[in-house]
Formats: structure tokens, sequence, C-alpha cells
DNA sequence: CTACTTGCAAAAGGTTTGCAACCGG
DNA sequence: CCGGTTGCAAACCTTTTGCAAGTAG
């Protein structure tokens, strides 16, 4: 099975139509050994640098949020007001540079939450995130 | 020493004049017993409510800015594109809700981050957030 | 007085939406 | 063909900015 037929199949099993722009996104996205950060602006001009077929932003929105709903991309947790996003959808955690917008895995074994709370009433945990801010040293 | 004493101090003490504005901001923020979570929105709603002496959106933001930077918010992170602000400054994390886009405090007690990694080179660690995420049970 | 602060409106991001045209199954 | 998807532009929401007028020390 080539690249291409996996991506395509990855998107089927979705529910995702395979348009030439999911899979232009999603070959650029997924067939990577190690994990993208990235911010949907960033993404974009990637996506649009000369001479490429240019995928309209609300495109690049569209299919973002269908990843990200479809479980192929994590959102992480900021104080900036810009959305980033994940290729690595496993658990880890992040370390975060307010100042330079820096986002860096945590490698997994490298954080230990010993003790979790209850959720409270009605609710369940979905996931535990841990954000390491960072500051000049 | 009344309360309008101690915030003007705490004002001052932060090289910031007391203001009508920021007095008025800062009694209904740090005026109370529990931990008050906010947007600015929110903030701007309930200080200007019928009848009371009207603050312009752009003090709020500066205010809240000024008291972020003096030590006496903290911001909290999310993944929605609002900022997010918290009059408890003391170390403690947080439950999210998604979907409602309700944070909760956790006890300090209730968190045990039991192994922290070693900042990347060049930088320190500032802080070390658990953010919770819930869901419908 | 003077420097800091406020208020307003405009501008600046980032994201969403409405809708016609397009295209995959 | 039909319904999902794209692309464009306008709209939206939150935040920032420039600047004139106001005010605390």
């Amino acid at each position: 099975m080539n690249q291409n037929t996996e991506i395509v199949n990855k998107l089927r099993s979705s529910k995702l139509r395979p348009t030439k722009q999911r899979i232009k996104i999603a070959e650029f996205l997924f067939n990577r050994e190690k994990t993208f950060h990235f911010t949907v602006e960033k993404l974009n001009k990637i996506m649009n640098k000369k001479d490429a077929e240019k995928i309209s932003l609300a495109t690049i929105y569209n299919t973002i949020d269908a990843f990200k709903k479809a479980g192929h991309l994590k959102e992480i947790l900021t104080n900036n007001n810009t959305s980033y996003f994940d290729t690595n959808i496993s658990s880890h955690h992040h370390f975060y540079d307010d100042q330079t917008k820096e986002l860096i895995d945590i490698n997994f074994n490298d954080v230990e939450v010993s003790k979790v709370p209850h959720a409270p009433k009605g609710k369940k945990i979905k996931e535990v995130e841990v954000i390491i801010s960072l500051q000049k040293q």
C-alpha cells in the first residue's frame, strides 16, 4: 500500500471524502516521523507556497477542524489567542514559552502525575494535560 | 485600615496610580473570599451594569494587563481563543470543560506532579500547570 | 505642571459564516 | 445526479493602537 492509498484510507475511515485539498494537507501533516506543532496561519503559508495549487484559508480551517474531530489532531492549550495543533495525538505534555510562543513536546515518561482529583459531579475526565511554562534563564 | 485604603496601597505598591477606574475594578476583583474566573467581556459587563459609572473597554483591558503584570492576576491556559483570568494567583490547577467553557479550580493538594522534566537549554521553568479537561459523563 | 491614564474609534488579528460553484461516489 | 466540499468575501469577535482630553501627585 503506498503512502497515498494510506492517506485516502485514513480519510475514508473517518468518513471524510478524500478530496484533493484534504489529501494534500493530510500528506503534509501525517507522513512524518516527528511531531509537528502548528497554527492555521503557519499551515496556510506552507500549503500555499509559490507554484503550489492554492488551498483557500476557509478550507484549511474546515480541514483542520475535521481532522481534529476525527481525532487525527490535538489542540494544545496556551494563553495565546491563537489555536495551536499537534500531530502527535498520543498522551504527552508540553513546554510552552510565553515570550517566543514556542511549543516543545515533553517525552511522556518525563512527567508523572501521581495524584489526580475526582471529576466534578456529572462529568468525567477526558484528559490530563501538563503545560510547563518557560522563561529565559 | 479600611478596604479602600488596602486597595489603594495595593495599587501604589505596584506603581499603579490609584485612579477611580482601577480602584473600582480592584475592589471588585480582590475584595472576595473565593477565587474568581473571568474573561474581559464578562468583567466588562459586570463593571458596566446600569447606573454604574461606565468604564471603557480599553481601560478594562489596560487594567487587567497591568494587574497581570503586577502579579495580581493569573492568565489561565485554554484552547478557547479568549483570555481567561484567575484572581487566585497561588499555585493551583484547573478543570476545564471544553463544551461549556467552564473553569473550576482544583485544590492544590488534589494534584501531585511527582516527576518534572529538565527545562530545555537556556530556559528555566516558570510554572507547572495541570489542566484536566472534562466531558459529560 | 507633567507624566500617567482614560476613552473613543479605528484597525488589527484570528476565526466563522453564507452561498454559489464544484466534484466525488 | 446528489450531497458533501471548496473558495470567496463579508461578518464576527477579541484585542490592540493612536491620540486627544482628563487627572493624580
